[in-house]
RNA sequence: UGCCUCGUGGUGUAAUGGUAGCACGAGAGAUUCUGGAUCUCUUUGUCAAGGUUCGAGUCCUUGCGAGGCAGCCA
């Protein structure tokens, strides 16, 4: 496979080539990237590019990844999400790069600068948080006001908005260092209602680049933090707290998404202006990843969620990494994925056939056959005695011969797929037809003489014949028969309710123009009662079957005892579909 | 509009001044007790125009196109 666990096939890009060249020069001893997201939603299928880019890195260079909520905005983050993405990157790394996962040690006092530098221990307790740090943040305010690289401002947001606009001085922007302290120690003090002053940084109200036209670094909001709860009125800016927060943790390699490239100026002037001991972290951005037929952003995604178009963040349709998990993919396949398609800063538009193709390159290798019948017909094989049953030998994987053998039971009743079976095929068409043959995958040879319908005209019965010398191995088992079916013994068959998922929306772009939402695909989802063979009752949920000639399945978490639920991951590559089309 | 970044087959990517390659998709065939898998073959590309060079996808200039930013969100 060529999952990035297996070293002989590391990535390379061009982040990689930076760190590498870093490594090589000396100008870091260590490689230390993180992994920041805001708790104010799920982790999606995006964010997998992101995990596996910080975490790859980390374990190509024997560093460590940090994962850190970048928690500076109380009223959006909420302490469901941490938990939420906590599990999802734990799963995500799991066999391949926990042990370079940092995380917050237990552990209290010292200096928290080498504290925070994220070696393994068994006294880890979760992630950092940038709310950890609004102390020492607080302090670099201070001593940014102390050298004169920072001022309070009164100007209400819309006035700020407009001198940034037309590049013009706030009349506050020349305080004296004395005031401009004073000011800043009554804002942390609650003195000031909601947004009466601000903390911004003293840069250039020319600088062609918006960031630098003296960027807010603090805001008043009296708000309650899920983390830091009532401790503070004031909370640091995106800007201000990320690269401070990289600073504290000795984070090496700052890797974010595109949309904040023009924000690395900025980034790079607060810790130069700061004058902190070297060496500093350094920012670097990639492409987010973009899917055909789904949506990613967090808006979105909530949308869907809260408007109740989708049942909850873990849907299986929903490109969540929780809804893939629930789904049946496994996290190699999103770690192959994320391999696959590559890290560059060109905004792409990746195709979902690359995310199907990982799926069923791996569960191809891996999963177990099984014999199940979603849309059941029913068969009489009328030359077969009453009563009798019959145990065929059935392989388990024939990719891994390994896997063994079971045995499927056979009898007079069967079950075969609906579309199976067609009084009037179309060309080509090579599974049963009325007098024609088919073979029964393990089983015999059968020939359809009668066609009984129900008083609708739907077919409700098959009367075939079997060529009784043409099981598998025996006399006349080599015929050449051009179709094979999948098929299930009535009275053994055991019921599970199906999940047949598909795609979310039916354009290729739902969220190019318009209303994402008018393309949802009404039919996403189908459930059905399928019949099952035996063995399936004994279905474990961390395995995975192929359902032959359908597709993937996976059991779902709402499986009881004795009720059984699977879900559909994805479908066989289907090329006789394709040819009906035509 | 200003600033930043990016343009390689249908899609995702590689080539770090020296034969434009890989994967996905699409098409054709072989094989098959899964119309799966496997195997073989085919198709299509350096945004444009100049320049530097023995040689340019790569370096320079200009143009065109796309994306991002212009929150007291991240």
């Amino acid at each position: 496979m060529s999952d990035p666990a297996s070293e002989n096939s590391a990535p390379s890009d061009f982040i990689r080539d930076i760190v590498a060249e870093d490594v090589r020069s000396g100008k870091y001893t260590n490689v230390h990237t993180r992994f920041p997201p805001e708790p104010n939603g799920y982790l999606h299928i995006g964010h997998t590019k992101a995990i596996c880019l910080n975490f790859g890195i980390a374990h190509e260079f024997g560093g460590i990844c940090n994962v850190r909520m970048d928690d500076t905005n109380p009223e959006k983050e909420e302490t469901e999400y941490v938990d939420s993405i906590m599990a999802d990157i734990h799963w995500l790394i799991d066999g391949w790069a926990e042990e370079n996962l940092g995380l917050k040690q237990k552990s209290e006092g010292g200096d928290q600068r080498s504290e925070v530098r994220g070696q393994r221990s068994e006294n880890q307790a979760g992630p950092f948080f940038a709310s950890d740090y609004f102390e020492p943040i607080y302090a670099f305010a201070v001593r940014l006001v102390e050298k004169g690289n920072a001022f309070v401002c009164d100007m209400s947001a819309e006035q700020t908005d407009e001198y940034r606009r037309i590049g013009k001085e706030s009349p506050f922007r020349n305080r004296t260092v004395a005031e401009n302290l004073d000011l800043l120690a009554r804002m942390k003090a609650g003195e000031f209602p909601d947004g009466a002053r601000t903390l911004r940084a003293k840069i250039d109200m020319q600088a062609p680049n918006m960031w630098l036209r003296d960027p807010v670094l603090y805001r008043i909001r009296h708000a309650a933090h899920h983390h830091t709860g009532d401790a503070w009125c004031i909370y640091p800016l995106y800007d201000f707290a990320h690269c401070l927060s990289d600073y504290i943790e000795g984070i090496t390699h700052s890797v974010c998404t595109l949309e904040f490239e023009v924000h690395r100026p900025l980034y790079d002037w607060l810790l130069e202006s700061l004058d902190l001991p070297r060496p500093l972290p350094h920012q670097y951005e990639f492409a987010r990843l973009n899917l055909t037929y789904t949506v990613m952003s967090k808006r979105k995604l909530k949308q869907l969620v809260d408007d109740e178009l989708v049942n909850g963040w873990d849907d299986p349709r929903l490109p969540t990494i929780s809804g893939m998990r629930r789904r049946g993919v496994t996290a190699s396949v999103l770690r192959d994925f994320a391999y696959r398609i590559g890290i560059t800063k060109y905004p792409s538009m990746t195709e979902v056939d690359a995310l199907e193709y990982a799926m069923r390159d791996e569960f191809n290798k891996t999963a177990l056959r099984r014999l199940a019948v979603l849309h059941p017909v029913k068969v009489v094989i009328t030359n077969y005695p009453e009563g009798k049953t019959e145990e065929l030998e059935a392989v388990n994987n024939p990719e891994d011969l390994g896997a063994g053998t079971r045995k499927v039971p056979f009898s007079r009743e069967l079950y075969i797929e609906g579309a199976d079976f067609m009084e009037t095929p179309p060309p080509k068409y090579f599974r049963l037809r009325p007098g024609g043959e088919v073979r029964l995958k393990y089983a015999y040879i059968i020939r359809c003489e009668e066609v009984i319908k129900d008083s609708s005209g739907k077919v409700a019965e098959l009367r075939c014949t079997a060529d009784l010398e043409s099981k598998s191995g025996g006399a006349t088992s080599n015929r050449k028969i051009k179709g094979t079916i999948h098929w299930v013994s009535a009275a053994h068959a055991i019921d599970a309710e199906v999940r047949l998922y598909d795609r979310l929306f039916t354009v290729p772009e739902p969220d190019s123009d318009g209303d994402f939402k008018s393309f949802i695909n009404p039919h996403s989802l189908e459930v059905v009662t399928a019949k099952c063979e035996l063995s399936l009752g004994e279905a474990k949920p961390e395995l995975r079957y192929q359902f032959e000639r359908l597709g993937y399945f996976a059991l779902d978490p709402d499986s009881r005892p004795g009720r059984l639920v699977f879900n559909r991951t994805i479908t066989l590559r289907d090329t006789w579909a394709k040819e009906a089309k035509k």
